[in-house]
DNA sequence: ATGTTTCTCCCTATAAATAGGGAGTCGTAA
DNA sequence: TTACGACTCCCTATTTATAGGGAGAAACAT
């Protein structure tokens, strides 16, 4: 009756992707079309004459590329695809990144298998799909926003970090130095601490350690 | 011709849950015995009078309790629950710890469906499994144990923490300065830092961002 | 063209962390 | 009883990190 949808998987855990693959198998409506274990591969196959899919699920954590770079990487060239998050994080944070960086849907990787199945559909008709566990996430974050009467908040995220700062962010998770990482990158020690002092301000955290566990948690590492 | 094989799967992902679930109803061999969410659900579950399995798969992160503490719990009661281990770390000292609490397997997330189904025949008929890069991983571990010759390493983990060390490695992860840390403790100041060096030491780590993330990967916080 | 952000670097100062060392108490296990 | 580990604290010294501030150059968008 309706087309086929086609889909795209994207995940480092093999196991993850074959269960998936035998959840959508179970919907006559939808079809697997390849799999990714890394972000780099999920590039090549979009990259690649004749590859296409109607929606990608993809997850974060992955080697090489992770989901916030595939995205940047679809944004930087200009390639409209309609994303599914598929990740154990629901870190309002990381939602919030993902939505800015133009992603359809997000369901957590605990909820049950046929949501899948109902993500898949909504957003290849082009609506949004959130697990009711990120919605609740979702709508606790805007309740908190109760911005006074008359301010004009128009940005949906938080701070953002900047390439920068996230190259020294990665560096400070390997226990190097302000002078290491400047040595690194090839910058003055003050350059370094200034990217220090704005992680610190723009993660709302008090020292290295918060950097360090902000970057686990967010899985920037 | 074989008896079946019991299994309990316990993984806080409900979408993993039953994509494991698809790949082992493709073995006639091998049986769903239930599963948990949870590891304060696994352990209510073998409790109960009634419920058992030949084999346990066991993923490492779970909310309540998490894998570490099952074992503990098995233990503890003399339970012997012949227990795979199915997760996504790949940290050596994860992988001798769960060894040294007694799991008969550990595979990673990134294996392919079929080693489960070969994991779980393996532990059943009481060997050991564990997947191609966990092998690695362990092998490498042994390789730089080269102890010189006439010493009796017996203990199979790496240096363990003192109760105190670990209060203030947690207290650390919470991005508290040594001052505050001797403060909340009632400690000197000398004191917390002496803990310090002793834990960079024994940790083998560089520094405070070491730590944490010495404490985010082995579940401590 | 003008503003905004990013990236770069500098200054001053204080607080904290790291790196060595030593040393005394207390309990427990050999 | 003695030896060992855990826990406590102190000394000296150097290196890093944190906290303010400012400021110029380049890239980019409105």
């Amino acid at each position: 009756m309706s087309k086929k949808i086609y889909v795209h998987l994207a995940d480092d855990h093999q196991i993850l992707i074959e269960g998936i693959i035998a959840i959508i198998n179970t919907d006559e409506d939808i079809e697997i079309r390849g799999y990714s274990l890394t972000g780099k591969e999920v590039i090549d196959w979009f990259s690649k004459k004749g590859n296409s899919a109607d929606v990608l699920i993809l997850d974060i954590t992955m080697p090489l590329l992770d989901g916030f770079e595939v995205l940047k990487y679809f944004n930087k060239n200009g390639i409209r695809q309609k994303v599914i998050i598929l990740s154990s994080y629901d870190d309002i944070k990381i939602v919030q990144e993902m939505l800015s960086l133009g992603c359809s849907g997000y369901i957590s990787k605990k909820s049950a298998g046929e949501h899948i199945l109902e993500a898949i559909k909504a957003v290849a008709g082009g609506e949004q799909y959130f697990s009711s566990d990120i919605q609740k996430i979702l709508l606790k974050s805007f309740a908190g926003q109760q911005v006074p009467a008359g301010a004009a908040p128009n940005k949906f995220l938080t701070e953002t970090l900047t390439d920068r700062e996230l190259d020294v962010l990665k560096l400070i998770t390997e226990q190097l130095s302000s002078p290491e990482i400047a040595d690194k990158l090839s910058l003055g020690i003050s350059t370094v601490e200034t990217h220090r002092k704005n992680l610190l301000r723009k993660l709302k955290v008090k020292n290295s350690v918060g950097l360090a566990m902000y970057a686990v948690k967010n899985n920037i590492v």
